[in-house]
Order: structure tokens, then C-alpha cells, then sequence
DNA sequence: CACAGCATCCGCCATC
DNA sequence: TAGATGGCGGATGCTG
């Protein structure tokens, strides 16, 4: 069913001191979303077709100069620069802005991206969001935005706006839901995830899950699972719990997150594991039992299966405590 | 590490 | 009528 439909045409606004990140975090999103197909086609583009260099230094040439576009584009997507005033003045860049948004069937911006979109009075009277220290400037430079100060992400007809540390990934992974949607997105997150594999914190898992979790039932569900992974989690109790027949539960857990309850519980089983890997000294079989699982193999499958490695080499490599320091070199 | 038994998933249809 | 929910059964895949 797939592959018929023609790629979307991406296309990334260029322009220097650009924040690395605005750029390079959609087009990996669209890169590992493609999963070797053609779903979305990259094409970056700036004033000029330009090299520019990104506020990290990053020397970028784009693929192609903003004035030779033309034709359909399926997302136009802006990124910020923080000093944004000098974005906004920079009147070739915005008059490319404007000149292409009419032709792509969405617009975007990232962070301080919303800056230059909203010189080009295209956001007037649209509900924008943008990055919470910029928020106040971008209501008082351009008045006729009502900002919004709490969402992350915004979406007003075809103009998207998003903020927030990671806002150009959690942007791209929510139009990548839109166009193809939640299983494509989700394998998505989960492989940028597991690909960054950073340790500590609150993993980056569950928190996408819980919050894409709109429906009020299904949150709970999911909390009762993430509260306690080693509790009684099969299909048949969640669903007593919930108040709902097994069938339906299957049917929710399909359309609200994209995948089965099995492979919920399983990733946040994983999950749970991996912090008693990293933090603990407890044996595997005693983290098997845990976190819910049966028995140390079946946590080793469900390891091979989530993040491609087995416990032990996870721990291996991320085990925090009695941490010596490393040497450099031998 | 193979495999029997079991849980899960989901298409299909009925019901409200 | 459309939409939400439940039950059934077979294919699939997981567990021990």
C-alpha cells in the first residue's frame, strides 16, 4: 500500500547562524521515517543557494538556491536563529519565505524559525507558538499573532509552529504521524531514541508515549503500567482494570499509540530495566523479575528485540555506579 | 535450542 | 445512520 504514493517534497529553509538543530533534527526525523523508501525527499535550500554556516560553525551547501523553487513543495519547513532580529531583517530571505509558502501544501517553523515566517504577514491572525524566552518578543514585534505561551506545538490550519528544546524533532515526528501515521512515526522516535541511547534521566520513551496519550482512559492504563512494569500487565487484566472488553482495549491501544499492549508493556518493561542497569548492582535475573519479566531470557529477547542489544552489553556500556575514570588512551 | 502450549492480535460481524 | 463497543475464531508469535 505503500510506495505508490509520490515522495513529499521537503524543503529546508538555509540561511547562516541558523541553530544547528532546527535543521539537522527534522531532516533525521524524515531520513529515518523513509526507512530506505521514499516516503520524503530532502531539499535544502538558501538566498542565493549560498554555503551557510550554522551558529555551531557547521559549514552547510545547499542543495539548491530559494529563488530557482519552483513548483508544488509539500513542507516548508523554517528554522530559527536565536538572534532573530537579524533574521527578520534579512528581506530576501523573507521575501523567498513568502513567495514560497503560497505554493507548499505546509508551512513550518521551528522555534525562532516563527520569526522570519511572521515577517512575512502569513501568520497574522494564526495562533503560533515559539520558544517561551522569545515569546513575549514575538507578540510585541508582530501584534497581530496570538501567541501561544504553553504548547510545544502548534497547528493552525497549514501553518505548524513549534518550541521547545527538541521542538524540531517532536515537529517532524508529528507530521510524519500526520502523513503516514502513528506505527510509522513511533518506529521513528523509537530508532532516533535508541540511536542517541542516552542514559539517566526520565527515558525519552514513555514520555512521547504518555504524552500522545489523549484519550482519558487510555492514560490511565498506561500510567497503572508505568508505575508498576512488574505488576500483572496482560491484556486481560488491563482491561478488567480499564472497564472495558479485551477487544476494545486491543482497538485503543492500535489507534491512540500505533502499537499492541504487548509491545507497550514490553518497551516499558525494557525500559525499566535499563534504569536498574545503569543505576544498580542487581543481577539480571533479579532486574528480569523486577520489571515484570518472566524470566532473564525472556528479558534478553525483549532487549534483542527493542534496542538490538542484550542486557548485559547494555549495562556494559552504560553502568553508572563505581564508574572509574576512563583513560584516553592506552 | 526446539517446540508444545498459550497469549495476543485483528478481521469480521452483532449489538446498542 | 454512524460510531462506539463486544464477542468469536484463526493466524501469528511468544514463553518456558
Amino acid at each position: 500500500m505503500e510506495g505508490h504514493r509520490p515522495p513529499h517534497l521537503v524543503v529546508m529553509v538555509l540561511y547562516d547562524r541558523v541553530q544547528t538543530l532546527d535543521v539537522s533534527g527534522p531532516l533525521d526525523v524524515f531520513t529515518v521515517a523513509n526507512d530506505g523508501g521514499a516516503r520524503y525527499r530532502l531539499l535544502t535550500a538558501s538566498p542565493g543557494g549560498r554555503p551557510v554556516r550554522t551558529l555551531a560553525g557547521l559549514r552547510v551547501a545547499p542543495d539548491a538556491a530559494l529563488e530557482d523553487l519552483t513548483g508544488r513543495i509539500g513542507t516548508l519547513i523554517v528554522p530559527g536563529r536565536p538572534d532573530w532580529q537579524a533574521a527578520v531583517r534579512d528581506t530576501r530571505l523573507v521575501a523567498q519565505i513568502a513567495r514560497l509558502a503560497p505554493h507548499a501544501r505546509r508551512v513550518a517553523s521551528v522555534c525562532a524559525g516563527a520569526f522570519p515566517l511572521a515577517a512575512t504577514g502569513l501568520l497574522d491572525g494564526h495562533r503560533v507558538a515559539t520558544h517561551w524566552k522569545l515569546s513575549r518578543a514575538l507578540a510585541e514585534t508582530f501584534p497581530c499573532l496570538k501567541v501561544d505561551r504553553d504548547s510545544i506545538y502548534v497547528r493552525d490550519g497549514r501553518v505548524v509552529t513549534s518550541a521547545g528544546v527538541t521542538a524540531g524533532i517532536d515537529l517532524a515526528l508529528a507530521l510524519v504521524e500526520e502523513d503516514w501515521g502513528p506505527e510509522v512515526a513511533r518506529a521513528a522516535a523509537r530508532h532516533l531514541i535508541v540511536f542517541m541511547a542516552r542514559s539517566g534521566e526520565q527515558s525519552q520513551l514513555s514520555v512521547r508515549l504518555n504524552l500522545d496519550a489523549r484519550e482519558p482512559l487510555m492514560r490511565r492504563v498506561l500510567d497503572t503500567v508505568t508505575a508498576d512494569p512488574g505488576g500483572d500487565h496482560s491484556r486481560a487484566a488491563m482491561a478488567a482494570r480499564a472497564g472495558v472488553s479485551v477487544r476494545h482495549l486491543t482497538r485503543l491501544f492500535r489507534t491512540e499509540l500505533g502499537m499492541t499492549a504487548a509491545q507497550f508493556v514490553e518497551q516499558t518493561r525494557v525500559e525499566a530495566a535499563t534504569e536498574l542497569l545503569q543505576s544498580g548492582d542487581d543481577t539480571l535475573c533479579v532486574v528480569a523479575r523486577r520489571v515484570g519479566f518472566g524470566s532473564e531470557e525472556t528479558m534478553r529477547r525483549a532487549f534483542r528485540r527493542e534496542l538490538g542489544v542484550a542486557p548485559s552489553a547494555y549495562r556494559a556500556r552504560f553502568h553508572t555506579r563505581h564508574h572509574r575514570p576512563e583513560r584516553l588512551s592506552s
